[in-house]
DNA sequence: ATGTCATCGCGTCGATGA
């Protein structure tokens, strides 16, 4: 089964692009975040005509999570716990269990971090405490010990070779030491980043900013990715980035990341 | 730093976020 992730930036503006993607790559479900719009403006009907159920976490202008799926899907939850009611206005996660052929589930969640910038803002310190309520709740989920797959446009850069010009990003929220500390604590609870364990190779972005020239110059960031339970990780076969579609007309600035498991 | 894009509002562009 195939697994991807795909931060549309509004879903309305790009769903000829989503149609299209959906119609060539066929996965089994898919996590879009930044939909830019509420659940009733969500263009369910051409989505559920590819044979797909829509889970929606809607938000008019900004932020806004979906989860597509071809088999059975249940909300778990729309929001992390530990927080405050300020930070459950953003529509920034999305949790479901998913209903495979095979009779088995698997936990299946869409997140949308904070982008975080400017630092020395509360943008920052609203990044970061999201981060810890995320790390928080994942280890709870962890003790179910169940394939869990975790697709995020994660708003952080690991790694100095995920960027084109580390040095571009050194004062940036996606490439802060605070913000790569949260990764790194989520990671070590026992993720796996299905990138990093099947690829690893440096400079295979999935962001290139409208601005500047950045996708003609290669200018981008690696901040897409699928994190992994022990029990989804055992079964991860296969990883592809589909750089391809920046090119497209009407193109989103983050690509699709897809993941393809055994059964 | 900025060769951009999308949304909203009571608007026909500016503010905002990314």
């Amino acid at each position: 089964m195939k697994i991807a992730c795909w931060n549309v930036n509004s879903v309305n503006a790009r769903l000829p692009n989503v149609l299209d993607w959906l119609s060539r790559a066929r996965p089994d479900v898919v996590c879009l975040q930044e939909l830019k719009c509420e659940a009733h403006k969500f263009p369910s009907e051409e989505i559920e005509a590819l044979g797909y159920n829509c889970l929606i976490h809607g938000q008019k202008s900004y932020n806004g999570v979906a989860i597509l799926s071809k088999f059975p899907i249940e909300e778990e939850r729309r929001a992390l716990p530990f927080g405050d009611e300020e930070s459950d206005e953003q529509s920034r996660y999305l949790e479901s269990i998913i209903s495979l052929p095979n009779g088995t589930a698997m936990r299946v969640i869409c997140v949308y971090c904070p982008n975080g910038n400017p630092i020395d803002t509360p943008k920052f310190d609203y990044k970061l405490a999201w981060m810890d309520r995320l790390r928080n709740h994942v280890t709870n989920l962890l003790k179910f010990e169940e394939p869990m797959v975790i697709c995020g446009d994660w708003n952080i850069i690991p790694r100095a070779e995920d960027c084109f010009d580390p040095k571009a990003w050194e004062n940036d929220a996606l490439f802060h030491p605070k913000s790569r500390q949260k990764w790194h604590e989520l990671l070590n609870l026992g993720l796996t980043d299905a990138f990093m364990a099947l690829d690893a190779r440096g400079h295979q972005y999935t962001f290139w900013d409208y601005q500047g020239g950045a996708w003609p110059r290669n200018n981008g960031i690696h901040i897409d990715t699928l994190l992994l339970s022990p029990q989804a990780a055992d079964k991860v076969r296969a990883i592809k980035i589909w750089r391809d579609e920046r090119e497209a007309v009407k193109a989103s600035d983050h690509v699709p990341v897809s993941a393809d498991f055994e059964v």
